[in-house]
DNA sequence: CTGGGGACGGGGCCC
DNA sequence: CGGGCCCCGTCCCCA
């Protein structure tokens, strides 16, 4: 015999338990602030405190202290309030660092919240478009320079927590029927301390940046190469750790946030290199036609509407907040650059290593560094070279530059490239269509790098019948 | 293990 | 508004 109360009601008893200190085993340091709690609770919730409390297990009798730096103490009671009480307290302000703390602790139920939320957050702000347009020029007519009554959305998970520090004065309404997205209104003085709360979140930045990171989100980078991710900011936790499901949980959300574009991989593998790097070239075969209409794009379309729910006007300056992060811009621009970083994508391919980045600028660096050799110093004794002192060298896609003396040391004859021939990307499109080998449009030509065992040379390999499979012997392979 | 350098990402801002 | 430059921070590789 089920009684369906039962569970609620045992919940509702430990979180009062915990409201009140009672049977509380453990503690949780956050920034100085401690929070009470049950070791069983936080064992059957969370991964995190699983592992760490089956490692202190053998002094079943001692408090258990674990203590974080990485996220607010605001952050952890949304979480532990949700544990407590399955319910969720979600804001455009705090769902990214909510989602870090939970893939730190490994809490895929918080997760896969936090993303219904970003998803919601940006079907919703397709409809609150023209609402936004009617508020702000009003606003901005009525006075000029201010906006007495911008307002922000928040969205909630279920109702307000037991005890939510955040948005306790602020109005509710109801939006589009759904259950758990509200919007909120802020007056103009609602909204400065939302602003001073903004601005604590914006010190906080720096550190959860590092975080974002890892998750694959906003700050996701260097993706192809599958980087080892550096724990130093974790060093400073009771164990510093990282668990398949955060990294699956870094998959997925790198997915859901980017499949227009750059992947780590796809479902829960990572995937080798050579694998990822074939579906960038996939990739780069299909996004960079539809480029234009990215995500980022997309996001920009609806920029008026984010703008709407995050811009605020300081000091009669206009900056424009992303809706991701804390991160302001004066530009609009500057904002559509910026939310490439949290959409992913990556429109432009190097043709070259299949290296997609998220600027032309980057690209043209990369190509210039990487495949044109125009730094003018001997990559082994760093001397500066000039054609004549020395010369370009092919290893793979890349090229470098080594002196005559380095040169007879490696036992290389170098064969000189004409890189006045082989424009780099972006420079001259017209030029580059006709001459250059390596493209960065994408579906003009196929290259292939081919290695030639029995000469040790490697040769490109050109597909365009113009070009009568020109097979053009680069330069000696030295690895 | 550590420091230096290269590669890259991202922000500010000028043109 | 996009392109581009400069600068800085981060990560990784290598000596």
């Amino acid at each position: 015999m089920d009684i369906s109360s039962h569970q609620s009601r045992l919940l509702q008893q430990l979180n009062e338990q915990r409201r009140q200190d009672l049977f509380c085993d453990c503690s949780i340091l956050v920034e100085g602030k401690v929070f009470k709690a049950h070791r069983n609770v936080l064992f059957a919730s969370s991964g995190y405190f699983k592992m760490l409390l089956s490692q202190s297990s053998k002094d079943m009798g001692q408090p258990t202290t674990a203590t974080f730096h990485m996220f607010s103490p605001d952050t952890f009671m949304v979480i532990l309030d949700f544990v407590y009480s399955g319910k969720l307290s979600l804001t455009g302000q705090n769902v990214i660092e909510v989602m870090s703390a939970a893939s730190y602790l490994q809490m895929t139920d918080i997760i896969s919240v936090c993303k219904t939320f970003i998803k919601s957050s940006l079907d919703i702000s397709e409809k609150e478009k023209d609402r936004y347009f009617s508020l702000s020029e009003k606003d901005l007519n009525s006075n000029g320079t201010e906006s007495p009554c911008l307002y922000s959305t928040e969205w909630r998970v279920e109702s307000s927590p037991p005890h939510s520090q955040m948005n306790s004065d602020v109005g509710v309404s109801m939006v589009g029927g759904n259950s758990w997205s509200n919007c909120t209104y802020y007056s103009a003085s609602q909204w400065n301390t939302q602003q001073s709360h903004l601005t604590k979140q914006t010190q906080r930045r720096h550190s959860i940046k590092k975080r974002i990171r890892h998750l694959g989100l906003p700050q996701s980078t260097d993706v192809p190469h599958c980087k080892s991710r550096k724990l130093g900011d974790r060093a400073s936790e009771p164990t510093s750790h990282i668990s398949q499901s955060e990294e699956q949980t870094q998959l997925d959300t790198e997915v859901d946030f980017a499949h227009a574009g750059y992947q780590h991989g796809l479902g829960s593998e990572v995937l080798p290199r050579s694998l990822l790097e074939t579906q960038q070239e996939h990739e780069s075969s299909r996004s960079a036609n539809k480029s234009k209409s990215s995500k980022a794009d997309e996001l920009y379309a609806n920029m008026p509407t984010i703008l709407g729910v995050m811009g605020s006007w300081i000091e009669d300056d206009v900056r424009f907040k992303c809706p991701f992060c804390t991160h302001m811009v004066k530009r609009k621009a500057d904002l559509k650059r910026h939310l490439r970083c949290h959409t992913g994508e990556r429109p432009y391919p190097c043709e070259a290593c299949g290296k997609r980045f998220t600027r032309l600028e980057h690209l043209r660096s990369h190509f210039r560094t990487i495949h044109q050799a125009c730094k003018p110093i001997c990559r082994k004794c760093k001397r500066h070279v000039t054609d004549m002192t020395g010369q370009v060298v092919q290893e793979g896609t890349r090229r470098y530059r080594l002196c005559n003396e380095c040169l007879v040391e490696a036992g290389i004859e170098s064969i000189p490239i004409d890189l006045e021939a082989e424009q780099s990307p972006g420079f001259s499109p017209e030029e580059e269509d006709k001459d250059s080998r390596w493209h960065f449009g994408e579906e003009h030509r196929t290259k292939e790098v081919v290695e030639d065992d029995s000469t040790g040379l490697v040769i490109q390999e050109v597909d365009d019948s113009e070009d009568e499979a020109e097979k053009k012997e680069v330069k000696p392979n030295i690895s």
